[in-house]
Formats: C-alpha cells, structure tokens, sequence
DNA sequence: GGGCCCGCAGGG
DNA sequence: CCCTGCGGGCCC
C-alpha cells in the first residue's frame, strides 16, 4: 500500500512506502509535547518529507537528505491545530497495561505523573522504574520521570497510579490486534482546572467567569486577553450592553490604566509587585535599593540549563565575579542569596563556601558544609541565629541526593564510590576568609567540581541539628590555588570581573563626594588643600594602575601558545583539519581562543564541548553518546546536517580530537 | 565593625 | 502563589 506524502502547500511530491515503518495517516498514536515532555493522544492526518537539497532530482540521492514529518492533530485540543513533529515523537498508542507483577526495577514505561502537584492527576510520561515497594495496605512505585530528549529528569517519584502504568509500543510492532487500528481505552489527564477539579457542580472562578463563578451563559463571557480569565458582560462594573467590536479586551484587572503607561523617555514604573513591597512604604526612612544588593540580573545564563550538572562550558576554575548576582548570571550558582541551589527530588547543582557556619572546616581539596534551614528568619531576614532543627528536605535533601548512597534522612549516608556521585560546582567566597585560607581575598571565585562523600546529621555549635557534608574535589581543572591553578589563571587572564558599568559608576561617585568635600573646604581658606590634592593624585594614580579599569582601553593581549603535543595532535586530527584551520585563526586572541574552541567543538545536541566526540562524514562532530541517544530513537542521520549516516554508523570515537580537548579543557567531562 | 533589613531568584 | 536564603549597602 502506497500514502501520498505532501509538502505543505498540499502538493503531491512523493509517494513513500507505507509498509515500511511509517506510521499511517488516521492512526491512533501517542505524540510527545515537546515544551513539557508528556505524551498526548493523538491522531496523525497527514505525513510528509522535507527535503534539504534544493534539486529536483531522482528519488535515490535525495533520499539520503530526507526526513519524515509527521503532522498530527491532538484528540483532546482539537484548537491546538496540527502540528508537525519528528518520527520520534509520535508512536502507536498504548494499550497495554502493565501488572503490578510484570513491573520492574529499572523499566521503561509510560505512567502518569503531576511535577507540579505530585499528588495529583498530571499528564503521561515516559519514565524508568527506580524502586518498587509492597506493604500489606500499599504499592508504591517511585519513578525517574524522563522529560525529553534534553536529558532531563525527575529522580525519585512517587507515581500514584501504579494500576496506570503502560507499556511503551514500538513503532511498528505488531501486538494481537493490528497496533493504532481502532482507539484503545481513553486514558484520563489531570483536571483541567486546578482548582474545582473539573467538578462540574462546583461554581469555579477559574474555569467559569472570574467574578461570580457561574458556567451560564459562555456565551456572554467575555476572555481576557492577558490573563485568560473569563468575564460575563453582566458581572462587569459597569456592566456592558454588548461584546465589544474591539479585537482584544482586558479585564479591569489586566487593563492599562492611561496614567501607568510608560511614555518614550519616561522611566519605568513601579509594578504590582512592587507596590507592596516595603520600598513603597514612605515609612521606611533608609536609602534602600540602590546597592548591589538589591539590584537584579541583566544578562541569564542560557548555555545550560538551571538544572545542569557539571562545568558551564566557557568558564574556567579560577574565574571571579566581585558579586553574587554576576556569579548567577554566568550561570555557575543562580540564586541570589542561597548558599546550596538544587531540587529535592534531583540532587544540588552548585553550592558556595561564604563562612556563613563558623564549625565548617575547609582544607582545600575538602572542606565540610552545613544545610539550610533551623533559623528564624522573621522580621524579613536572609541569616539569623540557629533557632531549631534542620531537616533533611530542600536544598539539604538536594545535596544529600549527590551523595553516591541510597538516600538516609535519618542517619547520613556514606558514598562507597564517592568520585561516581553527582558534580557540584563549588564557588569560595572572600567572606570564607575568616576561616578558610583558600577563600579568594575578594569576591567569589569557581573553584570546580566537587563530590559528596558522606552527609551526616550533628549537633552544631547552637546545640541544635544541623546538617553536614563532607565534599571532595574531583576536577582535572588545576584548583586556582595551587602552583599549576595559578598559572592557568594568569594564562587565561581571569581577573575580576564587575559588572557592566560598576567601576565607572564607583568612580562617578567617589569624586562627587570629593567636589563636595572642596565646596564645603573652599569657604574657609585652610592649609589642608595641599594635603588633599595630594591626596587626590594618588588616587588617580591608583585608578590608572588597577588592572581591571577602563575595559575600553586596548591591552596588548599575548597569543595563545600551543604545546608542542598539543600541535601535534591537532595535526593528526586530519578530518577536522578545516575546523582546527578555523580555529587557529584565533590563537592571536590568547585566552579567548579557548572560547572559539568551544564554538567549534560545540555538540549540536547537548550544546557542550564533544565528549567523545563522532566526526561524521559530513564533516560535524558530535559526542557518541548523544549519536547513541539519537540511534536509539530510530534517527539515523547526522545531528547538525541531517545527512544519512546509515544504521550500522561505526560510532568510532575521534581519538586525537579528544585528547585535544581534555589538554585544551582539562576536566572538561566531570559531570558526563 | 556589627546589625538591620531590603529586592531578587529559585524551589515547592 | 508562598517560602526560603552563606548578599550587601547603609546607619549607628
């Protein structure tokens, strides 16, 4: 049986076998959402190939550019329209429910799962099995959810509708029945609405009309633009006589009010949000909000994602901020304040060393660090006091998930093999100085990757239960301490960095402050002027000198060096010959070669540098695991180009492209 | 130098 | 939404 493949415009281009694996127009099938991860039901009603080669030509050379796109139509969101998704995003639907006997430890299935309320209906998703319990009133499943294809995961789970599990379906397979031929049993999501349930007895002021709650007269009600609430015309004040002509409408709530709109020139005003903050109070007599305190991000880091594991690519162990909030934009350590950032169910990302726990012990290459939580943080503090307990949840549960052990919320746990847990990117902060010599003297510092050997509960210097981790550093990147550290810093130019503007805007300030010191000396003639110019040129001696100031100003940069292996093991790379040529070019940049490195050497799927990298006929390189990843799926084609790399693709790992890159980026794969 | 207490970011 | 938090400037 032949299907005709369309291109967009609905013009018949190919006909494509659809005995093959292809899925069949009209179909029932799953489809993955690709912005949540979660499989919907769906039906596909139209498939179709893109081209890449612009010829026209006969069927067999294009068929190594082609790919199959498939356009499907939610069941349940028929506005949602149809979408065209990739082969493998879409597969027949499941049917069969899973046993509670046939379920496994480390099994693959679909299952329903809510991230935002756990304990709630949510939508399907693939997951792997990670412990299965029976008690005599109980079954619990606890699942690792697998979100996509970007590799992101919940850990740890809990699934509560365990007689709802189902098994994936091939593409393809045959099972009893002919797979997709009729539509298997509706499978139920999560309410639509959060809050009545879907409950349709209930008046809801989320579902229905926002003002009175009531379902009657859709008809009349009007949807606000912005926030998507629901209004009937009677509800309103005053209430309107009509739907209005107008394309779009506002609530009261959403509506711009005249005198809030921000005219060309005019600053920002305040929002909502702010307005109930205390800086809106007159009653608070302090100079607030102008400190670095206070002010928020300008740049987000979009290399990595919040919940990356592992080096940021582009910064190196030594690398300094002068402040959090730049430490959060480069990504490395995002909250503002906090000292540990993680998730409870996935394990902590990074963490940073400010001496805020005077008993924490710090060596260097180990150090001990306390959790969060225990304190009275009323009267809107950020520290205080240890005032009660901690408890093993949060930030402390996070950090204790990176720990190589089943997790112990009781007693600690210790790592076997410490060095196969979870990276956390360790940054030291200068207020760490009081008891730790290897804080940096001023700002923060990324200092790498560390491991969490063990966690254990104590009783802190307060007298209450605290949490304490013991970590160890596990990264080929020289700590900036040490002889070689030292050398890579000065190598790489680290200074500190300031945010845009800040030393300008320092300075600004500093001689406002010394005019008005002369106008006020001025008056009364006084010896001390003598003193105080003298004063002043040193300072601008000091200015001139700092090696951090005025980035305008171009310095002579040194070019960056190869050793000679290094250059040697470039020159075997000979099937990146091209790209190393590129790179080169930018040796005359020094330290900055490294970021071009990267560029080029970027995997297209996972955005970092290689690992392992494939360098694939079509000339692009990408990490084996990631080419894995993307066989596994049933897509044989080049990542970066879509160019047929046939099924049975070696998979051979660019050996002296690798050693390149872990001379180049030592440490580069902690956290892989 | 120490205490106060603010906005911001992030998880839950 | 709410809660939490190993910042940081300003005042005393």
């Amino acid at each position: 049986m032949w299907i005709q493949v369309r291109t967009m415009d609905g013009k018949e281009t190919h006909r494509v076998d659809s005995l093959s694996k292809l899925t069949k127009i009209n179909e029932f099938v799953d489809a993955r959402d690709l912005n949540m991860g979660a499989w919907f039901e769906a039906k596909v009603v139209n498939v179709t190939k893109t081209t890449k080669s612009s010829a026209e030509g006969d069927e067999q050379t294009e068929a190594a550019e082609e790919e199959i796109r498939y356009h499907v139509t939610y069941e349940d969101y028929p506005d949602y329209g149809v979408v065209e998704m990739a082969g493998k995003d879409v597969r027949p639907r499941a049917r069969t429910v899973y046993q509670w006997h046939q379920l496994e430890e480390g099994m693959v299935v679909m299952l329903n799962y809510n991230p935002d309320e756990p304990k709630d209906r949510g939508y399907w998703y693939d997951a792997q099995i990670q412990r299965k319990k029976e008690t005599r009133t109980q079954r619990e499943i606890y699942a690792k959810i697998l979100l996509g294809e970007a590799g992101d995961s919940l850990n740890d789970c809990r699934i509560m509708f365990v007689t709802e599990i189902y098994k994936i379906e091939e593409a393809g397979s045959k099972g009893g029945a002919e797979p997709g031929s009729e539509s298997p049993l509706k499978r139920s999501n999560g309410p639509e609405c959060k809050h009545c349930k879907d409950n349709p007895s209930k008046n809801c002021r989320w579902c229905n009309c926002h003002v009175c709650g009531v379902k009657q007269d859709p008809d009349k009600q009007l949807l606000c633009d912005e926030c998507d609430m629901a209004f009937h015309t009677y509800c309103l004040n005053p209430p309107l006589e009509s739907i209005p002509e107008d394309e779009d409408w506002y609530c009261p709530d959403c509506r711009n009010d005249v005198n809030e709109v921000v005219l060309a020139g005019e600053k920002l005003k305040e929002s909502k949000k702010k307005s109930k903050m205390a800086s809106a109070n007159s009653s608070s007599q302090r100079d607030w909000g102008k400190g670095m305190a206070c002010v928020g991000r300008t740049k987000q880091c979009t290399i990595v994602p919040s919940n990356h594991y592992g080096r940021v690519p582009g910064v190196p162990v030594g690398t300094q901020w002068k402040f959090r909030v730049q430490v959060s934009e480069s990504g490395v350590h995002r909250p503002h304040v906090a000292g540990i950032h993680g998730r409870s169910n996935d394990g902590a990302y990074s963490l940073v060393l400010a001496g805020g726990y005077e008993d924490d012990k710090d060596d260097g290459n180990e150090f001990t660090y306390t959790g969060s939580g225990g304190r009275d943080l009323s009267g809107n503090k950020r520290t205080a006091e240890q005032s009660c307990d901690q408890k093993l949840t949060n930030m402390n549960r996070a950090l204790a998930l990176n720990c190589n052990a089943p997790v112990n919320e009781k007693n600690g746990a210790e790592a076997k093999d410490w060095k196969a847990g979870k990276p956390v990117r360790v940054v030291r902060s200068c207020k760490g100085r009081k008891h730790s010599k290897f804080s940096p003297e001023d700002g923060n510092r990324y200092d790498g990757i560390y491991k969490v050997q063990k966690y254990w509960p104590e009783k802190g210097k307060s007298g209450f239960l605290v949490w304490r981790y013991l970590l160890k550093r596990d990264d080929d990147e020289p700590a900036p301490w040490t002889r070689d550290g030292k050398e890579r810093v000065k190598k790489l130019g680290l200074t500190m960095q300031y945010p845009d503007g800040y030393l300008e805007a320092v300075a600004a300030k500093e001689k406002e402050k010394e005019n008005k010191a002369m106008e006020l000396e001025e008056e009364p003639e006084t010896p001390s002027k003598g003193k105080r110019k003298r004063k002043s040129q040193k300072m601008d001696a000091e200015e001139k000198s700092s090696p951090t100031k005025s980035p305008s100003k171009k310095m002579k940069v040194e070019a960056y060096k190869l050793s000679r292996e290094q250059k040697a093991l470039i020159k075997e790379d000979e099937l990146n010959k091209k790209l190393w040529d590129e790179a080169m070019q930018s040796l005359s940049l020094g330290p900055k070669f490294l970021n071009k490195v990267e560029e080029v050497f970027l995997c297209i799927c996972c955005q970092e540098v290689v690992f392992q990298p494939v360098t694939t006929e079509c000339q692009h390189n990408v990490c084996r695991e990631c080419l894995q990843r993307s066989f596994k799926a049933e897509v044989y084609t080049c990542p970066a180009c879509r160019h047929d790399l046939g099924k049975n693709h070696q998979m051979s790992v660019n050996k002296s492209l690798q050693a390149v890159l872990t001379q180049l980026f030592p440490g580069y794969s902690s956290g892989r």
